[in-house]
RNA sequence: GCCCGGAUGGCGGAAUCGGCAGACGCGACCGACUCAAAAUCGGUUGCCGCGAGGCGUGUGGGUUCGAGUCCCACUCCGGGCACCA
């Protein structure tokens, strides 16, 4: 490139030309920038000693320290580069972490690269080039994007997901995972050999899952079925989210409601596959449980507290009628209600349907009061055909309806009777048996009890097909009032099922009446007889489902899996790793059609060489075929804040004595804590993905004794969006919102008037400003500063870039107030300030330091300008600053600014990098003025002020406000009802009004 | 529909416990410097009013000597979940 950049702007051509030669402008901060980030490479001066191992170097210097480990979001290391709203969190973390050594903390801070995943690989598609150079390519330029930021990051722990050092521990893990089962005796996992001991000795009982079998009575093969039935990583053949736009199937946490992918998204179709799976159900009971200990928001709590579902209530089976033996099986949380169900559904893909169906529609003596099937039961499914004929109808009506059909229909019930009927337990009434889409089969057990007097959609099903409807719980007074209706009206006349609390009714047999209950203690007394009786149970139900672990794509981890002669996987031995991905050059899915028919085909099924393998594992050398699926990205993000600890350990994922010390049970401050990470910045969409996987495989490892601490991240801190101003013309069209001009208040476009939106900011929108094109025009601690200072970081807010301005005066004040701008000369004095700007001083540094601690940068920035704009009056008046200001000011300025604090401390004299130099403390004694303005109040309004020592109390106060001329005016000749006078703070007269 | 979060000048935002609303910055206006402009520096800037003063934190009520802050009812905006039995 030799042209110089059309787009340089006039303001730094301005600067640079006839300005003082030594002023703070861009060019200057360029310099100063360039030469510590080398000499903080050069010495080290991120590096974070551990307590032992090759990274412990200088760990005596600081072991009296505390630590602190603060960690951001992996970032995935886009083509695109970064713009300047993706910094947001790393600028914050690096703030946080450089107060905090200057604070006193041996703070770990690293990088890494979340690098696997979808965008390498579309593009190796397109181009042919290797995702691996793409990648490295990408990581590369945003290291330096980053690195000009000025960010104190131990370089030494950086590392990406795709290295092969990196993976082979994420392949160790998975093996950790596929070789446990979960104990819920003990409420952890175990090693999967303890379960064949307990097997073996007779200790767990086998015949429950082999059809009546013991252990001695299976063959090799059943027996490794049955252990692989058990483990936390298994293979299952289910319902999947197949995506053929990304040729992969998707865990449910990557499928939006609307039925789409979550990345681009493509439509996604339920399929069945055979697919790795993770048992994180069996987790959901502590991944809710332990979210009470975690600092976390309380709007991300509950994310996953609704992600993971918890529902009480009970499994009640109903027997069929003429089946013996066999039971439906539903989950309700309503048991109390079992007496008013009066018909069951199923869902329409629901195994036991086909056993069920009768040949023909029963009539006669089965139906009690109808001759034959009632029409509206059959409706237009079940009309002149078969039972059997009509449930295929529905089926292939169901099976039609993608989900985003099913979103979009006013969801009118539909289903269709399956001809067979189940016995209510608690009357031996014969109810009908549907099928409807309503019901889901992924839920519950795929069937429910329908009580259409108490749960709105079987309201209205049953209004629908025209079934009956009964009341068993009383609605309060309340409702049958705000409904039109009284005790007596026949809850099928209701405009609406209750579905609220109230006293049971009409529910009574010979061993058990509900009736004059109230909800929760007819719960009970329902659950003590469904035990009793044998129909049932209480349980608690998960919306959370396994975790889809496989995908159809080339640029992941591979499986450290191969299969034998029997089809069933083998783990390879921890010797065996790293299973290395194979070269191949053509990356693209075999086939892409956007439709539900196509099958996926790994693009590693491709490499042959690789795929079909000889090995020896035990069994002496026979061949295997490798497992062709790759993980999904998540699986490299799971534990990568464990790696940083420890990232070049080839023995272990992480030594057992740096990982106590980073991540053992103590937050920074001392007091206990579950999780490792003191402080965890990120975005929010990662609520239910990334932060409940790391969970679950952090609490998996810790099971197994790998980690020290049930949790891996003790506070969470979800900082808000950088959005952006965009500009349509009047076609709509985005137009490039840098070279849009403001004037008269309104927006122009080469001289066309142009429409102001908001919005991401992102190619789409072209609004996008790169951090590059800031360092140019200002500098990186005037980026820095403007991203801290634009508000509360949990706060979303509009990137505005005409505000830059005033932070970068701000260091350009700070940089004159210490350095002459025509000779480049040092004008500090060791005079002492005066007494006003030392208590300000003073005022600033209490409140700088409780902003940094809560991460309020914003409010701390504001009290450093008006700590500077003071110093710049006394530059003003004296010629010269104050030392005993400077240096604090210095100091506290440099974890938001650290290159220009650098600089400044370098000049004024100190030879070392002032990163751990203590943060300035505040003297309380100068905290205290030696008089307060009291404001005075008459009547609530505000009428003068009054100066008065701080100690001053509220008679003493009181005299004073009666002192103020106004005041007393005011008050001449009016009766005073009352007077609040708080001490230090305000004096409030009442007076009559007149 | 359910569950969270939010609403303060022209703009971004500030305001530990219920105690001077609008810190700090942008913008705007005035002035200094300059032949001039930019940059820089100083001042003014919630709204109405010449002023005294009045009004003012999404809306309507309430508690209180006093409410941006607490309570009740609502509006709008953002996010999450959604036929979950």
């Amino acid at each position: 490139m030799t042209e110089t950049r059309p787009t340089r702007s006039a303001r730094a051509e301005a600067s640079t030309s006839d300005a003082p030669s030594h002023r703070y402008d861009a060019a200057l901060a360029n310099a100063i920038e360039a030469k510590w980030h080398d000499r903080w490479d050069a010495e080290h001066t991120f590096w974070a000693p551990n307590p032992t191992g090759p990274l412990s170097e200088g760990f005596d210097a600081v072991a009296d320290r505390r630590k602190l480990y603060v960690l951001d979001m992996f970032p995935y290391p886009s083509g695109a580069g970064l713009h300047v709203g993706h910094p947001l969190g790393y600028i914050a973390t690096d703030v946080f972490a450089r107060f905090q050594r200057m604070a006193g903390h041996n703070v770990l801070h690293a990088m890494g690269y979340d690098a696997f995943g979808l965008p390498a690989e579309q593009y190796a598609v397109q181009t042919g080039q290797h995702p691996r150079v793409t990648t490295e390519n990408n990581i590369a330029n945003m290291r330096r994007q980053l690195r000009a930021l000025g960010l104190g990051h131990d370089s030494r722990r950086s590392i990406a997901t795709t290295d092969v050092d990196y993976y082979r521990w994420t392949q160790w893990i998975f093996l950790q995972i596929f070789n446990s089962w979960y104990d819920p005796a003990q409420d952890k996992a175990r090693p999967i050999g303890d379960l064949v001991l307990q097997f073996e000795s007779g200790e767990r009982d086998a015949s429950p899952h082999t059809g009546g079998r013991d252990w001695s009575d299976l063959d090799h093969v059943e027996r490794r079925e049955l252990i692989d039935s058990y483990r936390l990583a298994y293979i299952a053949e289910a319902p999947v989210n197949w995506c053929p736009a990304l040729g992969t199937v998707l865990a449910n946490e990557e499928v939006t409601s609307e039925g789409r992918s979550e990345r681009g998204n493509h439509p996604v179709y339920k399929r069945p596959l055979k697919q790795w799976m993770m048992r994180i159900t069996a987790y959901a009971e502590r991944l809710l449980r332990d979210l009470d200990v975690l600092d976390w928001s309380e709007s991300i709590k509950q994310m996953q507290r609704n992600w993971i579902g918890r529902s009480v209530g009970a499994r009640v089976r109903f027997p069929v009628v003429n089946h013996e033996g066999l039971d439906i099986e539903v989950f309700t949380t309503r048991p109390d209600t079992l007496f008013g169900a009066t018909y069951m559904v199923l869902a329409p893909e629901h195994p036991l349907v086909d056993r069920i169906v009768p040949v023909d529609w029963p009539g006669g003596e089965q139906l009690d009061e109808w001759l034959e099937t009632p029409a509206s039961w059959r409706g237009i499914f079940g009309a002149d055909v078969t039972p059997a004929e009509a449930v295929a109808r529905y089926r292939e009506f169901a099976a039609a309806k993608s989900d985003v059909e099913r979103q979009a229909e006013t969801r009118e019930k539909t289903g269709v009777f399956t001809g067979a009927f189940a016995f209510n337990p608690t009357n031996d009434q014969a109810i009908p048996i549907f099928i409807a889409d309503y019901v889901l089969m992924g839920y519950g057990t795929g069937a429910i009890m329908a009580v259409p007097a108490h749960d709105q959609r079987d309201f209205e099903f049953a209004k629908e097909l025209d079934l009956p409807i009964v009341e068993v719980v009383r609605p309060p007074d309340t409702w049958l009032e705000e409904h039109g209706v009284t005790a007596g009206t026949p809850a099928d006349q209701w405009p609406e099922a209750y579905a609220g609390d109230g006293v049971g009714t009409n529910s009574t047999n010979d061993q058990v009446s509900l009736d004059g209950l109230p909800t929760p203690e007819a719960k009970q007394a329902i659950n003590e007889w469904l035990r009793n009786s044998g129909f049932g149970e209480p349980t608690v139900n998960y919306k959370l489902r396994d975790w889809l672990f496989s995908r159809q794509r080339y640029w992941g981890e591979p499986f450290p899996i191969v299969y034998d002669e029997t089809g069933l996987p083998v783990a390879l031995p921890e010797s065996m790793l790293p299973v290395e991905l194979p070269e191949i050059t053509d990356f693209e899915p075999r086939i892409v059609a956007d439709d539900e028919d196509t099958l996926p085909e790994p693009p590693l099924a491709r490499a042959d060489g690789w795929a079909h393998v000889e090995l020896d594992l035990g069994d002496g050398r026979k061949p295997y075929v490798r497992e062709l699926n790759t993980m999904p990205q998540w699986a490299g993000s799971c534990w990568y804040y464990l790696r940083y600890l420890d990232p070049t350990n080839d023995d272990a994922l992480v030594d057992p004595d740096v990982e106590r010390y980073w991540m053992h049970g103590t937050r920074g401050d001392g007091t206990p804590a579950a999780g490792g990470v003191d402080l965890y910045v990120g975005g929010v969409e990662h609520a239910v993905l990334h932060l409940l996987y790391a969970r679950f495989w952090h609490k998996v490892l810790y099971d197994l004794g790998h980690v020290s601490t049930p949790e891996p991240f003790q506070r969470l801190f979800n900082q808000g969006y950088i959005q952006a101003f965009a500009f349509t013309d009047e076609r709509g069209i985005y137009v490039e919102a840098s070279e849009v001009e403001e004037r008269d208040g309104g927006y122009f476009l080469d001289g066309e008037p142009v429409t102001r939106q908001y919005g991401k900011m992102g190619k789409s929108l072209r609004n996008v400003v790169t951090p590059d094109d800031i360092y140019r025009d200002y500098g990186a601690d005037t980026l820095r500063l403007y991203e801290m200072f634009m508000g509360p970081l949990d706060q979303s807010r509009p990137w505005n870039t005409a505000d830059i301005v005033g932070v970068h005066r701000f260091l350009q004040r700070l940089w004159r107030n210490v350095v002459d701008e025509e000779t480049g000369a040092l004008h500090v004095s060791p005079e002492t300030a005066d007494d006003e700007t030392r208590r300000l001083l003073h005022r600033t540094i209490a409140a700088v330091a409780d902003d940094m601690a809560t991460m309020s940068f914003n409010t701390a920035i504001a009290s450093l300008f008006t700590l500077n704009n003071q110093l710049s009056r006394v530059v003003g008046e004296r010629g010269a600053a104050p030392l005993e200001i400077v240096v604090p000011l210095v100091l506290m300025v440099a974890p938001l600014a650290p290159h220009i604090a650098e600089e400044l401390w370098e000049r004024l004299g100190h030879a070392g990098s002032l990163v751990y130099e203590p943060f300035p403390e505040a003297d309380p004694v100068l905290l205290v003025d030696e008089l307060v303005e009291i404001p005075v109040q008459v009547n609530g309004k505000v009428r003068g002020h009054v100066m008065v020592p701080p100690d001053a109390d509220a008679a003493a106060t009181e005299a004073a406000a009666r002192g103020d001329e106004h005041v007393a005016a005011l008050l001449a000749g009016k009766t005073v009802r009352k007077v609040v006078a708080v001490p230090g703070r305000l004096v409030n007269f009442v007076v009559q009004q007149q």
